[in-house]
RNA sequence: GGGCCUAUAGCUCAGUCGGUAGAGCUGCGGACUUUUAAUCCGUAGGUCGCGGGUUCAAGUCCCGCUGGGCCCA
């Protein structure tokens, strides 16, 4: 190994060009002598992987990249001598050291003019095609790797999650939160309904699920006085995939004692708001590019809709005459009224009606009227046709219905007044014992976040609890397990609260327009290799 | 689970009517002292996803399977 020239010492390409910044002209150029006046002629070396080669016989142009940035070597027989032909064994996509001088291409590109380059790791694979990167979207996920050297876009994907995590501790940690880590495995389903995956642990010989959320767990937190946690971890659930959807995927979840739900309504704008102006410092190009391109606005006041007001609007867009009456008469509950009384007069196909129905209007022919059907026929409760009726008629037209000021882009929407059927975990409002004080946020028609004042009067909560159980012995798969743990918890008391939960991966998608959440997750799942 | 699309060189892609498998980049050899997707000359590189079928002849047409993508469940 060729030894480094004494007190030379090793820099960031980033460092390098801080130097220089004197010496760059208005257009961006650079000039020999006026880099030499700037920096002088001090020795250095800098670290990183070769990505382009250039040669025109007696002088080799490398660019050099770094986790800070790129620049070139303008590499000369003359100040190389014999270390000149070395070069020759350098291949892109190699990690190689160089050492020299700052100078200026007669281009007027800053670049270094090296005595010596060695190579500290030779690439063995050759990389993709130059001009269009690596496109085949299977080898992308599967050799992120190098998707991530190809595609510099895709990098700087995930230096945005970084930033966004980050800045979401940040909101959380001034707010005077305590960060925790609370169980994945655990023996019991709970704090959402979902399909969980299953596992044994053998030395107890205890069969085990992988936590599909962490609420349970914190919310004991708070029964142990730790009035304000949070935790940003790994869930599971075994359920498909999709552009929405990973089998493991990162919630933050948070518990405030003392605050409302009305609260957090106030918290997650000031909160949404704020990481992505902590992205904006941090990544201040591409955030520019993303802003501008993104379909919806969050500088604007989000809309806030109860879930029966959402359903009434849904119904008349749809222009169904018996509807309209029917919203008139006595909004969402007549509309439930007349739907059940259809359905239990011709089940499945809401007394004969749909087809009519379904050509009263482009917006009635939009509704996905086969599983509005199926999910209406499977609710047991009025709770359930709501939030049914809301799915269909109400959530698929939200972002064509809530518009910034632009009347272009959309608007996030918080929609209220959940049924308590369908929010085991959730408070009762208390002037109206059927429904919870419980939100969700949508953006541009993708659920992003839900919260509520938290359940914890211990007796209301074993009843949901036992709901549950009687829901999965009736054939139900996705449902919660009795936690009787949780119950005797509550029994020593749980502070008023209320608790946040927000995906993670599907926030970062809509901060930097990503189509899918395999483009935020580093290794999604994908079948094995044959 | 259903529908549509897709699979050709390490990578990015052509391949017409069924008639001997193509280009660029990369690689390898060579020229070149200011390149920026350098340029120029030469050269190598193929189980056309897998398995059947039709045909004198299949990358191409048909059937099945597998991987991937999009949409729906």
């Amino acid at each position: 190994m060729v030894p480094r020239t004494a007190g030379s010492t090793t820099l960031d390409v980033a460092v390098l060009r801080a130097r220089a910044e004197s010496a760059k002209d208005a257009a961006g150029k650079y000039a020999e002598e006026k880099v030499k006046e700037a920096v002088g002629g001090a020795t250095f070396h800098v670290r990183g992987r070769v990505i382009a080669f250039r040669s025109t016989g007696g002088l080799s142009f490398l660019r050099l990249r770094d986790r800070t940035g790129e620049i070139q070597l303008l590499a000369g027989e003359a100040a190389m001598g014999a270390a000149y032909t070395a070069l020759e064994d350098i291949d892109i996509g190699d990690f190689v050291e160089a050492e020299g001088t700052l100078t200026s291409s007669k281009r007027g590109e800053l670049s270094i003019e090296p005595s010596r380059v060695r190579i500290l790791t030779k690439a063995l694979r050759p990389p993709p095609e130059k001009w269009h990167g690596l496109q085949d979207v299977e080898t992308r996920y599967r050799q992120r790797y190098v998707d991530l050297v190809a595609n510099p876009h895709v990098a700087e994907v995930f230096r945005a999650r970084s930033h966004i995590v980050r800045a979401t501790r940040k909101m959380l940690d001034d707010q005077g939160f305590l960060e925790v880590e609370t169980p994945t495995l655990a023996p019991l389903v709970g704090g959402a309904v979902a399909h969980p995956f299953e596992t044994h642990h053998n030395a107890l010989d205890m069969h085990l699920f992988m936590r599909i959320a962490p609420e349970l767990y914190l919310k004991r937190l708070l029964v142990g006085g730790l009035e304000r946690v949070y935790e940003i971890g790994r869930c599971y659930r075994n359920e498909g995939i999709s552009t929405r959807h990973n089998p493991e995927f990162t919630m933050l979840e948070y518990y405030w004692a003392y605050a409302t739900y009305d609260h957090l309504l106030d918290f997650t704008e000031v909160m949404l708001r704020g990481i992505d102006a902590e992205l904006g410092k941090a990544l201040p190009e591409s955030h520019a590019r993303w802003s501008a391109e993104r379909p919806f606005a969050i500088d604007e006041p989000f809309a806030r809709v109860p879930m029966a007001k959402a359903v009434e609007a849904g119904a008349r867009s749809t222009k169904v005459p018996a509807w309209e009456a029917a919203v008139d008469s006595g909004g969402a509950a007549a509309l439930i009224a007349l739907l059940k009384a259809g359905a239990e007069g011709a089940p499945g196909d809401f007394g004969g009606n749909m087809k009519e129905w379904s050509k009263s209007s482009p917006r009635a022919k939009a509704v996905d009227w086969g599983n509005f059907r199926k999910g209406w026929l499977k609710s047991e409760n009025d709770g359930e046709r709501l939030f049914c009726a809301y799915e269909y008629l109400g959530e698929p037209f939200l972002t064509e219905d809530y518009k910034a000021a632009d009347g272009k882009r959309s608007i996030p929407v918080f929609i209220t007044e959940y049924p308590f059927e369908i929010s085991p975990l959730a408070r009762r409002n208390d002037e109206r014992p059927d429904l919870v004080d419980r939100f969700e946020l949508f953006i541009h028609g993708r659920e992003l976040c839900n919260a509520f004042s938290e359940l914890n009067d211990p007796d209301d909560q074993a009843e949901r609890f036992s709901e549950q159980v009687r829901k999965k012995a009736a054939g139900a798969e996705e449902t919660m397990d009795y936690d009787g743990d949780y119950i005797r918890a509550l029994e020593h008391g749980m502070p008023p609260a209320a608790g946040f939960g927000m995906g993670v991966d599907r926030l970062t998608m809509m901060l930097t327009n990503a189509p899918s959440i395999r483009d935020v997750i580093l290794f999604p799942l994908l079948r094995p290799e044959s």
